[in-house]
DNA sequence: TAAAAATACTCCATAGGTATTTTAT
DNA sequence: ATAAAATACCTATGGAGTATTTTTA
């Protein structure tokens, strides 16, 4: 199983027409018809119901499409963010401090960070007495 | 990127040691390598430190690995239910039902299944009024 | 000098493309 | 007759293995 094949599954689920979906992704049809049978044999189960003329979705198939849009678009989100955090965009700054510091400016200081960009403080209690 | 590169890249990180790592997935050390250095060009991110002699995880491989185990295991999870959907020992039925037989046979019925077996019934309102 | 990762190079398996067949409308 | 999926066959790219180099403790 590799990733083309799961993102060539998804594309498949959505045109229900082998040619038009191995367009759309690029490659041919019969590489299309090799990798969505592969796929079928791996997983041991049959996605597609086809008769020549007709594709569709079967029970099997409609869980397992929606399961792996859920992992494609979290592979997505998860490779972006691993990338800013190599560039820098993305980091994190813990801050501990004593109970006096937190009565004075430490409250200012959040709350003006909190006002100009929302979403960037989260509390935890890791180490906390 | 391909799914034997996520998997090795989770193996890597447990062991730490190229080369045990690879004898791990039954490959060779120069293998892994490659498959190392691809996966972190195509995600745009340095995922270990190496420096001939040790391997370790910066804060972006820490994130990408905590996330990448969750998908993986996602993944399997998937699969084995989509099986289980084809080979029809999971599947779903729906039971419409009156005002009256909820008042009468319906309720005994369920509540043997719930005993007998916690956790297979779960009400929809779909297409209730 | 020993251990571990990277590099160079070769080879083969797999995945893609082209051509063709099959089938249903 | 046409449209669409499957099959057969060929080719080429990518990934694995072997051998070697590099580096540091």
């Amino acid at each position: 199983m590799n990733i083309q094949q799961l993102k060539s599954v998804v594309t498949l689920s959505e045109k229900l027409n082998f040619t038009r979906a191995a367009t759309e992704l690029n490659i041919v049809q019969p590489a299309l018809s090799r990798q969505i049978k592969q796929l079928e044999i791996e997983i041991g189960a049959v996605i597609f119901k086809r008769d020549k003329r007709n594709v569709e979705l079967i029970p099997a198939g409609h869980y397992f499409i929606k399961e792996i849009k859920k992992l494609l678009s979290g592979l997505e989100k998860t490779t972006k963010q691993t990338a800013n955090i190599h560039n820098g965009h993305v980091g994190e700054i813990k801050i501990g401090f004593t109970h006096s510091i937190m009565q004075t400016i430490l409250p200012d200081i959040l709350k003006k960070i909190h006002l100009q960009t929302p979403g960037i403080i989260r509390f935890t209690d890791e180490n906390c007495v």
